[in-house]
DNA sequence: AGCACGCCGACT
DNA sequence: GTCGGCGTGCTC
């Protein structure tokens, strides 16, 4: 008989199964064996056992093969459907998931039984929670794991590293990510994979295990933290989850989340009510204080708190001295000489933000002569000394978007965001509102849980707008303004937007034009692009973005197939995150 | 003869 | 996608 085997392996699209004749031994549907694969022994994923083969000639003879785990069919179902929908080949799908088999396997036998799991009756198979702390509320990630664990295997899928640590030690079980050794990142996996019950936290990387899992719980980070973007295959760790519970109904999946995606404006009426304490000042003249970026009203608190001896925390999105090197009389700024964006002023150096090449800080402006660069934004080293300097011995810290990512809120903290339009990050694209909308009310949610007083500066419009986003009501309308507007642009996700990514020259990209043109006319397909991707590094190869539009009736499934060719040219993305870069 | 390089096709 | 085989051409 053979063994028609998914190997572990990079290959491309085109290329799923290779057959092997089984001398001796046994072997099942979602086995792992190692077999020979050209000049080596590899990691192969049984996916189909036959008595016959078309490339018997070819079929290499496996006696007693050394079988290494014992996976599901779900695997299997889940490796092929997924490699489908990323446009890679189901080899290079099984290499990420599995990464690197280690040469010393550990001494237990992995084993995930064939699971009869019949998921409570009272209990939804497919849950959303809306919550302010997706940690600790009553229907947040750790007391729904704890009220799970009896029914079986349950897996959390956190965005960030940080967070799936500190949701591990919450929980006492480990976390898997892409830091982890890779025996360490095995052991952890297959001992998850072999016990009946047992909790296992990770990043996207784990994912997949959703295929041997009975609960799923996913921890929706409201942003684009669950898409990697420039690895291929690039597939998005929710989408994996939805795949593996069509493919087992036994699997249940529970959402945790604070702020609904776009698609689900209208459960917006579902979400609690975040009321922090929160005190809005809005940019007008003559209202600044002494201090850079802080209005007099903010520092007017800020001084109350230090008498009060209560801790300090600022946001401001401007790293380091200044956000740029700007000529005060004539406006020249110094831009990168690698990838031509602006450089932000550190201590010693200049920096670019965007490929992080760094130069020596010029000591005049090379247009003028003239020795002020100063005239741009404070960035927070600087308010920081002068923080210091003001308030000597006070408890204060200052964020930038980075640091505030991989914080939590300091309990009873006065917590001021010197420009609440900026927390949202700086992408100048459509989704600019939307991870405003997340932004904010991420704050305001941790705000409530640690009893933080928020004061918020910003734009007069925008500061009359956002103490709605934290009602449901409005909150809903906000998203689905948002969504409106995204249909208006025929953008996701209220279209399916398909984007191609292509290497290469000009020359190239007008080529791969043609191409498209030629497959997408008078079908109801259309294409957009291409868009340079601007601000690469000088050492690496231009990059080209076109935009496919299939028709608006068109099903995942067909669109998938009609763009299966298409995946010679670059690569395409099914759900892209970003438009533009 | 020995070796570096690049292209092409197979991988079961 | 990646590796190895093979042809080419240069050097000792």
């Amino acid at each position: 008989m053979f063994l028609r085997v998914i190997p572990s392996v990079r290959m491309p699209i085109g290329h799923a199964f290779f057959d092997y004749r089984l001398n001796e031994g046994t072997a099942h549907r979602g086995d792992v064996l190692l077999v020979p694969f050209r000049n080596r022994l590899i990691a192969a994923l049984v996916a189909d056992i036959t008595p016959t083969s078309e490339l018997e000639d070819r079929a290499i003879v496996l006696t007693q093969p050394k079988k290494i785990l014992k996976l599901s069919d779900t695997v299997v179902d889940l490796c092929v459907e997924g490699a489908r929908e990323c446009f890679v080949s189901p080899p290079t799908m099984l290499n990420a998931w599995l990464r690197h088999v280690p040469k010393r396997l550990p001494d237990y036998e992995p084993h995930a039984p064939a699971k009869d799991v019949h998921w409570p009756k009272d209990k939804p198979r497919f849950a959303k929670h809306y919550v302010a702390n997706r940690f600790i509320d009553p229907n947040g990630i750790v007391p729904t794991v704890m009220a799970e664990q009896a029914n079986g295997r349950v897996l959390v899928v956190t965005p960030r590293q940080k967070r799936a640590e500190h949701l591990a030690t919450k929980l006492a079980c480990t976390a898997l990510h892409a830091d982890l050794a890779d025996g360490a990142a095995w052991r952890a996996w297959t001992a998850f994979a072999s016990e009946p019950h047992g909790v296992l936290v990770t990043t996207r990387i784990g994912a997949w295990l959703a295929a041997v899992a009975d609960i799923v719980i996913v921890d929706e980070p409201e942003n684009d933290d669950h898409k990697q973007d420039e690895l291929t295959p690039r597939y998005d760790a929710r989408r994996l989850v939805e795949l593996a519970a069509q493919i087992n109904p036994a699997l249940r999946t529970v959402s945790v989340g604070t702020t609904p995606r776009l698609v689900d404006a209208t459960d917006a009426a579902l979400t609690p009510e975040l009321n922090p304490i929160l005190t809005t000042v809005p940019f007008q003249r003559g209202q600044w204080s002494a201090i850079e970026s802080l209005t007099q009203p903010a520092y007017d608190r800020l001084a109350e708190a230090v008498l009060q001896n209560r801790p300090i925390r600022i946001l401001h999105a401007i790293t380091g001295v200044r956000g740029r090197l700007r000529c005060a009389d004539c406006g020249w700024t110094l831009d990168c000489a690698r990838c031509g964006s602006g450089m932000t002023r550190f201590e010693n150096q200049a920096r670019c933000l965007r490929c992080n090449f760094t130069a020596p800080l010029p000591d005049t402006c090379a247009k003028c002569g003239n020795a002020e660069l100063n005239k741009s934004a404070i960035g927070t080293q600087s308010l920081s000394a002068v923080l210091a300097k003001q308030f000597p011995g006070a408890d204060i810290k200052i964020f930038d978007l980075s640091d505030w990512m991989s914080q939590s809120v300091t309990p009873n903290a006065v917590f001021v965001v010197t420009n609440v339009s900026h927390i949202g990050g700086f992408a100048e694209d459509v989704r600019r509102r939307e991870r405003l909308i997340i932004a904010f009310r991420q704050l305001a949610a941790q705000a409530c849980v640690a009893k933080c007083d928020l004061i918020i500066q910003g734009p007069e419009e925008l500061i009359q707008e956002i103490p709605s986003w934290l009602k449901p009501q409005g909150l809903k309308n906000a998203l689905s303004a948002e969504l409106a507007d995204r249909r208006a642009f025929g953008f996701p996700p209220a279209r399916i937007l398909v984007k191609l990514i292509v290497s290469g020259d000009e020359e190239k990209s007008r080529q791969t034009k043609t191409q498209l043109d030629a497959l997408t006319q008078n079908n109801g397909w259309s294409v957009r692009g291409p868009f340079n991707v601007e601000f690469r590094p000088k050492s690496r190869e231009q990059r080209w973005i076109f935009h496919i539009l299939p028709p608006n009736q068109a099903k995942k499934d067909e669109i998938v197939q009609a763009l299966t060719p298409l995946a010679a040219l670059g690569i395409l993305d099914l759900d892209p995150i970003a438009f533009f870069s």
